[in-house]
DNA sequence: CGCCTTTGACCAGCGC
DNA sequence: GCGCTGGTCAAAGGCG
């Protein structure tokens, strides 16, 4: 949950809506001129389009908002959540919290009629155990990574008890070398998005970022990925071109 | 042959 | 003290 909120934050902050009227840019490359050259196009055009895209960006940013105070109000549900737990697991998850730093967890969605409990992330785990715990039928497996021998890193799997095709995957400690390969050092963080069989891979290294500027490469390197999976989502393209031509009719219909 | 998973046994902590 | 539970160990066997 956590390294999910961390992995929104970002996306969130970059979306941050803005009451400020003058920062609202559209890309040049929004600026369709249909049946005409940009010489042609008059000033009232330009104008006519820059209001339209005016309001567009407002239309969004009221989205982003929307989801925003969605956000706000889920965490305050959350916080509650997690102050009426009772005394004695209260206890428990302090105790648990004061002996291992550095925990977090994720979930990670994989086709529910797999019975692989691999969550992949950069690193080579060797599973040490297996148990059936009491809160939950499906068994959580126990890895310790196994590209050190003294690495203290370690994580458990577990599919999720209300949904089977949610895998949580918990980590506990760090490791004391950097990941397996130089890709995975320079990609902290990498998204599979669209098939079934893909596994979500995050580096959960409890520091974060070294750097505001990894953060920047981050942020850049998780558009990038997401740009490539949804061009090459052949629905999404088709989605797009719908979108795109639907628009230019309409324009096209309102000019005649 | 080395590395991995599987699985039953063992251990420690906690509540009653 | 006893039972329950979660976490770990280690032997056995599979696989490339």
């Amino acid at each position: 949950m956590s390294s999910f909120i961390r992995l929104l934050g970002p996306l969130i902050l970059a979306f941050e809506p803005s009451m400020d009227s003058e920062r609202i840019n559209p890309s040049p490359s929004l600026a369709l001129s249909i049946g005409r050259s940009p010489d042609q196009a008059s000033n009232g055009d330009l104008e006519a389009k820059l209001n339209e895209l005016s309001e567009e960006n407002k239309r969004l940013n009221e989205m982003v908002k929307a989801v925003y105070s969605n956000h706000t109000a889920l965490h305050h549900q959350l916080m509650e959540l997690t102050n009426s737990v009772p005394p004695a697991e209260k206890r428990k998850r302090k105790r648990m919290c004061a002996n291992m730093t550095g925990i977090y967890t994720t979930s990670v969605r994989i086709d529910a009629s797999s019975s692989s409990l691999v969550v992949r992330d950069g690193y080579h785990w060797r599973k040490y155990g297996q148990k059936v715990t009491k809160d939950n039928p499906s068994p959580r497996a126990y890895f310790r990574c196994s590209f050190a021998p003294s690495c203290p890193a370690k994580k458990k799997v577990q599919r999720s008890a209300e949904d089977s095709s949610v895998l949580i995957a918990t980590y506990e400690g760090e490791h004391n070398h950097d990941p397996p390969t130089a890709r995975d050092k320079s990609l902290p963080c990498f998204v599979s998005l669209g098939s079934s069989d893909s596994a979500v891979a995050l580096d959960l290294r409890p520091h974060g970022f070294g750097s505001e500027v990894e953060c920047v490469e981050f942020q850049r390197i998780l558009a990038e990925k997401m740009a490539s999976s949804l061009t090459q989502d052949p629905s999404f393209a088709e989605a797009l071109a719908s979108a795109i031509s639907g628009r230019m009719f309409q324009r096209l219909h309102a000019q005649s």
